[in-house]
DNA sequence: GATGAATGAGGCTTCATTCAT
DNA sequence: CATGAATGAAGCCTCATTCAT
């Protein structure tokens, strides 16, 4: 039976993640996901103890899914840094285009449930930064790689790169949102390049 | 007695705009509004048609604010362009600072509602729009006067810069949110210096 | 002064009127009567010392031009009583053509106020009651006027031909009301002969 | 349990009916309602879309409680018209007396909410329009039993028959109200009576 | 484990009315 | 007398959550 119970689990997270992504953590209510889920409300509580509580198992799907699909998935494609960036944004910006909720690019599933809850939830905020932390590391496997020719960079500057660069992804997102236009994705590559070639 | 009339919307209108800003459009009530802004529930109908409309006068207000603050003071400070963008960090990391909510940075109070709402509320989503697309004006002109020695820029080299400026605030500001840091704001001069520089 | 004070209390009974009519008195809100009447809000209140005063007062205003133009009028016609039935239909029926709201049949304004408030004001149930009351002295003239030839009827068989008309005119007004039918008004004039003629 | 469902679904009918009907739709709250069937207001919302989709179902319900008990029942006490006629009279009178709030004859259900609700709802406004449609289905098997001798009626006439009786009914159901005397519907028998036999 | 039914608390909004000038 | 401003109470509806089978 835990073949089935993980699959309702799985599906209660698919369902809130998407409307979580697409509308807002307060905008859908448990009501929809359960619905959207096809399980019973009651048995969604059985899988998680609260609204609160499924939103940290949506972050953690989202962290997991990103992972592997826009940051492994572009790494396995090249080796150089530069390729891998554009990849990555490419990546994001299909996924985002094919997540339109009526025409509108839905944004950054972190930045939008970091933005509406962190105030409200430490929990939600801590879950946010540890993943965005996660994603860090890709990014820095990515600047290392880009090292200036006149040698590696300092741990600090490093750092600066790689934080400068989940900025700009997380900017360029907002704007994506903010305009409507999953293009303004896009415009992060050449922000990107140059925090890579600074 | 327009006088009197105005500051009762103005204390509205503060209220709302703080508590929008450290917490979130739908953390906060509207009973919770009325109640600091020390006006019945009813009296706010009254100079407000909905949470909503409220919503778009607080957004407005907050242009204007920052407008006023944040662009005009930096702009008043120095002509340098990279001293301005200095300045415009500098302001916008004191005001979170100084707004911090139990120690922690409340971030853009343009990307928060924006982020919340944009999928939301049409209307929400266009005035977010339209303060970040007016304060691209300022940096419009810091870009200009940032032009490389070679000579003046492209029109669409100039648009991506300023738009790659913008995304560079939004992005550090929710960087400062979710990681309850204020200083990470300050992160983003050495992105805006590059994107200047190119 | 008195002039312009019965001016402006005479502007917020007709506002009232209407509306009360074409809505009902619970759809309506002060606020709409005021705005309408182009009075302050206020102001009404120094004429009319609530809503229901308000209700009051258009009731026997209504029952005044009811008198006047359907009862008065429609006596002033003729002197025949099948005549005089027909012309009273008649104008009832262009005065509720007239004041179609979104081509609907506004129904009459008594029995509107009646069904809708006898229960919860005896105030105005009894202003009510009383307008029928007044109203049936006109049909007593006319069904004393149409006496079969055999003879004066009974003070019993008058009552009840007079009330017998007072609930076919309501009973088609009703119709009229429900069915969106203005028409249906005339449907009356053939009960009403009926009763005339028994 | 469709059982148990059903139950609570009626109850909160049963309250609602007879509150709409002795108050008015408008002067029942939703909480007095769902205090009165005892349930709780969130759980009449699962049952009723809207306060307006609750007056509906009661709009509905007492359409069969009419037709069963006034309308069938009046049928099953005879074949004759005149005495079907009586019986429905007597049977309305019986139920307007039994429902008395506070000494009033409550008038009739569908009156009292089409006269309140007519221009403010077109649901509401058709339910009882459609109501009395098919009540006009049994006056019109009474007007057709009660042809005159000199053979069937014309088809116009007979609806003009139906259509007399209906607002027959609604006539004295109203002045009951205004009057405070549910006598006053059994005056409507001597005005159907001329009706049948003209 | 699953689910139909239920609920306390709270959300936004509107009302008739009064205050203070 | 007139009015701009204010308000307590109440209205409809929704929420996350739990109960009982």
């Amino acid at each position: 039976m835990a073949r089935k119970s993980e699959q309702t689990k799985a599906r209660i997270i698919a369902a809130a993640s998407l409307l979580f992504w697409k509308r807002s953590y307060r905008a859908v209510n448990v009501a929809l996901i359960s619905d959207t889920a096809e399980v019973n409300k009651a048995t969604l509580y059985q899988y998680f103890a609260s609204k609160e509580a499924l939103a940290l198992a949506v972050i953690e799907d989202n962290f997991q899914r990103t992972r592997d699909y826009i940051f492994e998935g572009s790494f396995a494609v090249s080796d150089d840094p530069a390729r891998r960036i554009e990849e990555i944004y490419r990546r994001v910006f299909e996924t985002a285009k094919a997540a339109r909720a009526d025409g509108a690019s839905p944004g950054c599933p972190f930045v939008n449930i970091g933005a509406e809850m962190a105030t409200e939830s430490p929990e939600i905020r801590t879950a946010v930064a540890n993943a965005f932390s996660r994603f860090g590391a890709y990014y820095r496997r990515i600047v290392r790689d880009a090292a200036p020719a006149g040698g590696a960079r300092s741990k600090r500057a490093e750092d600066k790169a790689v934080r400068a660069l989940i900025a700009t992804m997380n900017g360029v997102m907002m704007a994506s949102k903010i305009e409507n236009r999953a293009e303004a994705i896009l415009e992060g590559i050449g922000t990107a390049r140059l925090i890579l070639d600074a």
